[in-house]
DNA sequence: TCTCTCACG
DNA sequence: ACGTACGTGAGAGAC
């Protein structure tokens, strides 16, 4: 990379980085600034200037996962093992983050590496107390998207889970105006994109941007969006216009989240408020709902004596020590309570799955 | 201590 | 013309 740039500098400075790919070797002559006045040198910013065949910046990418992934799991951790029982505990907050999630620190045991090859690497260090355990892990699928449909109670995206469709496909099929088997890979990529800034409340930018589409492109998706599902748009509509006027949201449980800036003069102080406003009952509803399930499985563990334990939450996961003769009683009791903890309005589904191996990576 | 970046849902 | 997708924690650099 010295070679390539024709200078010595800190790999790991995104200030250094940025004055030698964009001053120096003037890969883009309109490099956005941060508010600092630093060059952006993001991982998306560099994707695109790699995309265009520049050797450096795909190496900074590997150089930057790299580091990632040894200074703040591989050199941590380990440092991290308690002396007495020989393993890592984290600490989890209940009142600190804005929409009711959990909070897990020293370590954050809520961002252990999964996507990439080298990550799974870490995960895979996650193991069972000794032989006679294994690890499960039981997730709850499409968690948010169920949510949205049941608040908004929007008919064609509850349809869609009634009817146990890829929930994806089902939206592209009705963007795209084709049947669900005409759907394509592209197709239902773009409308899984679709869906999720959805929940975020993103806009034809912000989609056009994620997808490198055009905003016209991105436009006419979501229009179409909003005339399938006009429950969702409703469902926005009316959630802003009830923070514009009681200065709060909340979620199917009752919790609140106060939004001083919902009447904000300034346009982008109050878009991020109505934003928030938007996600703030998905995200919260779907943690009050798998703090019910916890306290259902911990009473229901508790009940049958069993000698598992429950170890984590990952926001829409919960994974298990579990002695191994108690496995075939175990899954099925936590499948149950993490289904049933909330009933959904609309009669949505609420849906869960388990596995189990002899770590982490392997139990999802 | 702030900023930027990046790990996760 | 503006800014543009939510919620977190942590490490490194820069000051």
């Amino acid at each position: 990379m010295y070679q390539q740039a024709g200078v010595r500098f800190n790999l790991a400075s995104p200030k250094q980085l940025g004055e030698v790919l964009f001053d120096k070797l003037k890969l883009d002559a309109s490099a956005k600034k941060t508010k600092t006045g630093q060059y952006q040198t993001g991982e998306d910013v560099l994707l695109k200037l790699a995309v265009k065949g520049h050797q450096i910046v795909d190496d900074i990418l590997t150089f930057r996962e790299l580091t990632k992934l040894k200074s703040t799991y591989v050199d941590a951790l380990p440092q991290m093992i308690n002396r007495k029982t020989g393993r890592v505990h984290t600490s989890y907050g209940q009142a600190v983050a804005v929409t009711g999630r959990l909070q897990s620190n020293n370590p954050n045991l809520q961002n252990i590496p999964v996507r990439t090859e080298r990550g799974k690497e870490v995960r895979k260090a996650f193991i069972p107390r000794d032989d006679d355990h294994i690890l499960l892990s039981a997730d709850y699928s499409q968690i948010e998207l169920r949510i949205v449909a049941s608040i908004s109670g929007d008919k064609n995206m509850c349809k869609a889970f009634k009817d146990g469709t890829d929930i994806h496909t089902a939206t592209a099929a009705r963007v795209y105006n084709v049947s669900e088997k005409e759907v394509t890979k592209e197709m239902r990529y773009k409308a899984k994109s679709v869906n999720f800034g959805i929940i975020y409340g993103q806009g034809a930018f912000g989609l056009a941007d994620n997808l490198g589409i055009s905003r016209t492109e991105a436009k006419e998706i979501i229009d179409n969006y909003k005339k399938e599902f006009p429950g969702i748009q409703k469902y926005m509509d009316d959630t802003i216009n009830f923070a514009r006027e009681n200065g709060y949201v909340e979620t199917l449980m009752g919790r609140k989240r106060w939004l001083r800036d919902i009447n904000s003069a300034n346009f982008t102080v109050r878009g991020f408020a109505e934003r928030n406003a938007i996600n703030s009952p998905i995200q919260g509803t779907a943690a009050d709902m798998i703090k019910l399930a916890m306290q259902k499985v911990h009473a229901a563990m508790k009940k049958e004596k069993m000698k598992s334990k429950m170890l984590l939450q990952v926001h829409d996961e919960l994974v298990f020590d579990a002695l191994k003769t108690e496995v075939n009683e175990l899954k099925p009791l936590i499948l149950e309570c993490m289904q049933s903890a909330m009933v959904l309005p609309h009669k949505v589904p609420v849906t869960a799955e388990c596995g189990e191996g002899k770590n982490w990576l392997e139990a999802h």
